[in-house]
DNA sequence: CATTCTGTAATTAATGTTATTACAGTACAA
DNA sequence: TTGTACTGTAATAACATTAATTACAGAATG
């Protein structure tokens, strides 16, 4: 993951834990994180299904937590955001007849799942509380 | 880090290690990974500049690992490797004029040292000839 | 019922990554 | 001493991914 989606999606909640329940608009947010509304409503959108941000549409409406800043771990945004692995994977398959070709991938997920578990570990330990804390 | 730069250089830093010594050829090695020697040469030349590897140009030229595969980590490679932070940045320069914007560079700075840190110490804890002898 | 907002699709622009081409230089070996 | 088989590296092109933009339907409010 390469991108700025977790970036982002972070800068939201930051945004909407210290909003305290208040709805925010889609055009804020990108005021504070300097990017296009869309991208955020779409970010919006994925914090949703993943049940961490609730959001009202029409007039006066805008997004807020769907539950405590306290209860939301960073984990829980990496699982939303996450899309690709950690440390990145060759866009070619290896080649079959060579014993490390053959079986690299394996074990590269094997390593992968094994990274991946002690970051999740760590980012299970501190709340979008503890993060938003920061700002005060 | 999304990019095929990690599990690229550790195929090649695999073959290099079965290899024990005797020098592989980019084209050898592309062939295995399924990629342009170019790309492999290129490779090679950064893990070269961190001193894991070394090579011998001109004719049955190649390349061999500079060290014991077992004194080489995975975290030496991770370091040869890296670029970017692991969980990515926004392109954009948040909004100064907000409480969140104005500080969230920071704070993603310090929270990205500290989980790029344990993940460090997990790829620190295996070495090269771990991984590469689960392909005998 | 005009206004202000979300939700989402479709397109374009910007950026990043890998492949390819080209060629100079090095080492070996006949 | 010259052909061959390599590396090293630059420059460019092809491709993939990401973000921005445009467009518009639909929801809620006053």
């Amino acid at each position: 993951m390469n991108n700025g989606r977790f970036p982002i999606s972070l800068h939201i909640l930051t945004l909407l834990a210290r909003a305290e329940g208040s709805l925010l608009s889609s055009d804020f947010i990108a005021g504070s994180i300097n990017c296009n509304p869309v991208i955020v409503r779409k970010e919006i959108s994925n914090l949703r299904n993943s049940g961490l941000v609730e959001s009202k549409e029409g007039k006066n409406g805008g997004a807020a937590l769907a539950k405590p800043a306290e209860s939301i771990m960073l984990s829980d945004i990496y699982g939303a955001v996450r899309q690709s692995s950690l440390l990145g994977n060759s866009r070619n398959t290896p080649n079959p007849d060579c014993a490390v070709g053959r079986d690299i991938n394996t074990h590269l997920e094997h390593l992968y799942a094994e990274v991946e578990d002690v970051l999740v570990n760590k980012l299970h330990g501190i709340s979008l509380a503890d993060f938003s804390r920061q700002f005060d």
